[in-house]
DNA sequence: ACCGCCCTAATTTTT
DNA sequence: TTAGGGCGGT
């Protein structure tokens, strides 16, 4: 049996599992995601099952290609023809088929994130929610999780227990109804109404499950209740699942995943085989004890058993630096080293971060140097306002009952129908229902509650979105797109916006016209239903290129399931990581841990680790201490390449220096020793014999004080710390209570007793110190 | 209706 | 730092 060539005893069990339903529980690089695809082609290959009868759930759309091309290389026949795809590209699959069961057609329109928010903004201005209390992302939030609990507006409604509550409800309860009556689905729709299909159509439901004689689900511990429904619904007839999963790589409870799904498997599928994984074959010995060391913390857990018959490994490489500056510089002129020394190259590196903003610095930094890179998330190319607004049209082309995409197009190129004329038109609308191109039609209509002529104008808008609808119907969505930015002059309007931008702009334009050529040459359906499904249905980890030769910057999330051999996790901090958001909660920290641990797992092997005492966040430096899951791994895998500097405020060391200094002898013992002295000398001069670096110092030099020694114990506005009682020449004695930023920059927030607290520019305060307060 | 100015709030993570 | 909303002038 050619395909089991090279798997272990315990990988051989879990692609021969015969029947019933199985659970791969294993740590991470234990090739759990190749005994799944390893198992459909046993299945197709050995077992006679035929390609699609066998329905697979991956974490990403470029997974299911990857699935799907390997299971093509090892069972030529079966091309293409399994379902293998995400749960919510599965879903869309399904409603489109079946959807008509629910009153959907079969080109409903799918809703991201956006269009979900500017619906929720509308809705709450329409029952007159106080935007600061309700903000159209919270609303967003909850509705999710209404949905994915599903819970009806109804029940929210019954359940809800305040004011705020009760208007969340209500704007939920209204969110569902407008959204039905566009057509379109939300992200969550695209599980919650299949499941409420397959619950509700019990014909649909079994015919489905006796199609599917094996369904398998990789990423399991990632999955949400909605989604365990689908798979209980899919896999009913035959019993036959196969989950795979890590419950220490979970990290999207945020979303609605829960890992009890993983954790109860046995009592969700009775008589359920568990089957554990242990050899890891992707990291060196040093990264994987490492990685175990530090989940090893986590409380909540079903511990494991993880090694490796490889050998040796470099220690994990630890960097201290300034600020996000200093810290990209260090990746990038590491980076270098690596691809001059070893034979590496830039495709087998990639820089990890917790959160998107965080690549700005190291973009800018292998920009300047010539690095090529690709990033991944972030701004994303599709939610570019020129290319938002173009896909918001074809959206209108294919729907013209989606009236969120309208109101965005309405008067964009500007047309002359602003505010008022957009309002009236949208209550008639609303008023007489149907489609909007009908009231569009109606010259007569138009006049009557618009005016004039905003109606003549309303009527010329209304002629070109016929005329592209009527070229969708027998065209490709790449030749609507391009009629499109013809007929609308959408470049005229670039440049008339904003000529500085208007090239970049441009530049997105044609990119999207690139995207949809793309599309309509491999697709087998090149209609613009299509291709807008694709669209929303793409994730970020679906434009990781491997072919290219480039470095690759992602977040920590998107890393999950992928791995290469040199792994930078920059912004080890705590507030980064773990983020400041979860720091309060044991079970969030938890979670952040777990994804420290995703991290650290993608190496192969090596990995080095950043951590930033200062970092810029909304434009003014604040100061950070070191992440406390450095101090969880093991001393002994871990090189610290530099000094640990201290903050400049006498932030606490959180980890003591694992090697001798050579420079400085044992160094002094100086753990807790913070706030009586706010800046020491010899800490300064620690930092300063280290701060050798071009970019160190020019970003010294920038932020008004270098770190030469002449000014570091003098200048005054250098030893405010916060406990510390000052005199102010007006406002008179008070407490500091918060340092924000440096130099000249830095921003004191002091507690006046009586008179209240004040924020002050510490440069031009004044202050007199009178003491520190005593620790 | 449109434009430009100022203020504010916000950054976790994503299908 | 930046995006989006509110406000007032044209
Ligand atoms: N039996 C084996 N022999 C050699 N290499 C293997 C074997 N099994 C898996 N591998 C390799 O180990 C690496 C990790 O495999 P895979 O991605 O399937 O693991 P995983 O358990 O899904 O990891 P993660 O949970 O981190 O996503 C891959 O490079 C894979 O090719």
């Amino acid at each position: 049996m050619f395909v089991l060539v090279g798997l272990n005893p315990q990988q051989r069990e879990a692609v021969l599992h015969p029947e019933g339903p199985e659970l791969v529980i294993a740590g991470a690089g234990t090739g759990k995601t190749r005994v799944l695809t390893t198992r459909i082609a046993w299945l197709i290959e050995e077992q006679g099952v035929q390609p699609e009868e066998i329905l697979a759930f991956t974490f990403t759309n470029k997974a299911a290609r990857e699935m799907q091309d390997r299971v093509h290389r090892m069972v030529p026949h079966a091309a293409g023809r399994s379902w293998i795809g995400t749960f919510h590209a599965t879903g869309v699959r399904l409603l489109r088929r079946e959807g008509s069961r629910l009153g959907y057609d079969r080109w409903f329109t799918i809703f991201d994130s956006d269009d979900s928010r500017s619906l929720i903004k509308r809705i709450l201005k329409r029952i007159n929610a106080d935007p600061k209390q309700l903000s159209p992302r919270a609303v967003a939030s909850a509705i999710s999780t209404f949905k994915n609990s599903s819970l009806t507006p109804e029940a929210a409604s019954n359940e809800a227990v305040s004011r705020f509550e009760e208007k969340v409800a209500e704007a939920y309860g209204l969110y569902v109804t407008e959204l039905k009556s566009m057509g379109a689905m939300d992200f969550d729709d695209l599980i919650c109404n299949t499941v409420q299909l397959l619950e509700e159509h019990q014909d649909i439901q079994e015919r489905y499950a006796r199609q599917f004689r094996h369904v398998l689900v990789d990423e399991f511990q990632d999955t949400n209740p909605q989604q365990l429904v689908m798979v209980k619904a899919l896999s009913a007839v035959h019993q036959n699942l196969c989950a795979v999963g890590d419950d220490d790589q979970s990290i999207y409870s945020w979303r609605g995943a829960t890992v009890e799904n993983m954790l109860n498997f046995e009592e969700y599928f009775p008589g359920a085989q568990v089957i554990r994984l242990e050899q890891n074959y992707r990291s060196t010995p040093v990264v994987l004890r490492a990685a175990n060391e530090v989940i090893a913390h986590n409380r909540r857990r079903k511990g494991k058993n993880l090694w490796s018959d490889r050998s040796g490994g470099p220690p994990l490489e630890l960097w201290w630096s300034e600020d996000e500056e200093d810290e990209a510089a260090q990746v990038r002129d590491r980076i270098r080293r690596l691809l001059a020394e070893t034979d590496a190259s830039r495709k087998h590196i990639v820089i990890l971060y917790r959160t998107n903003a965080q690549s700005r610095a190291l973009e800018d930094a292998l920009r300047r140097e010539s690095i090529p890179y690709q990033i991944i998330g972030g701004t994303r190319f599709y939610e570019r306002r020129e290319v938002r607004d173009l896909l918001a049209y074809l959206k209108v082309i294919l729907n013209p009952a989606d009236r969120v995409s309208l109101a965005r197009i309405l008067n964009v190129p500007r047309r002359g129908l602003g505010k008022t004329t957009s309002e009236r038109f949208f209550t008639e609308l609303e008023l007489r229902g149907g489609s909007a191109l009908n009231l569009l039609g109606d010259k007569a209509a138009l006049a009557a509650t618009c005016g004039n002529a905003p109606g003549k104008r309303l009527a010329r808008f209304g002629e070109t979105l016929k005329l592209l609808r009527r070229l969708a119907e027998n065209s490709d969505a790449a030749a609507v797109l391009r009629q499109l930015v013809k007929a609308v002059e959408y470049e005229d309007f670039l440049e008339k916006d904003d000529p500085i931008t208007a090239d970049e702009r441009r530049n997105n334009v044609a990119e999207l016209v690139n995207a949809a050529h793309e599309f309509t040459s491999e697709s087998d359906d090149p209609s613009l239903g299509a291709f807008l499904e694709s669209v929303a249905l793409l994730a970020d980890g679906d434009r990781v290129r491997d072919t290219t030769d480039v470095v690759t910057l992602m977040t920590v999330h998107t890393a999950k399931g992928l791995e290469y051999p040199y792994v930078f996790i920059t912004g080890c901090e705590d507030g980064l990581l773990p983020h400041a958001s979860s720091i309060e909660e044991d079970d969030a920290v938890e979670e952040e841990r777990r994804l420290f641990y995703v991290a650290l797992t993608r190496a192969q092997e090596q990995v080095f680790l950043t951590s930033a005492s200062m970092r810029r966040r909304y434009g003014s430096m604040e100061s950070c201490i070191p992440s406390r899951f450095l101090g969880e791994l093991p001393e002994d895998c871990v090189a610290e390449m530099t000094l640990q500097p201290t903050s400049l405020f006498g932030g606490p060391r959180l980890t003591e220096p694992r090697r001798p200094r050579p420079e400085f002898g044992e160094g002094a013992p100086r753990k807790h020793k913070r706030r009586d002295t706010p800046v020491s000398t010899d800490v300064m001069a620690d930092a300063a014999a280290f701060l050798k670096s071009k970019a160190r110092q020019k970003a010294a030099d920038r932020s008004g004080h270098g770190f030469s020694d002449h000014d570091v114990d003098q200048s005054p506005e250098m030893s405010y710390h916060v406990g510390m009682r000052v005199e102010h020449e007006m406002l008179g004695i008070g407490i500091i209570e918060e340092v924000e930023g440096i130099g000249e920059l830095m921003r004191l927030t002091v507690s006046f007793g009586e008179d209240g607290r004040k924020r002050l520019l510490a440069r031009f305060a004044r202050l007199r110190v009178l003491d520190s307060a005593a620790d």
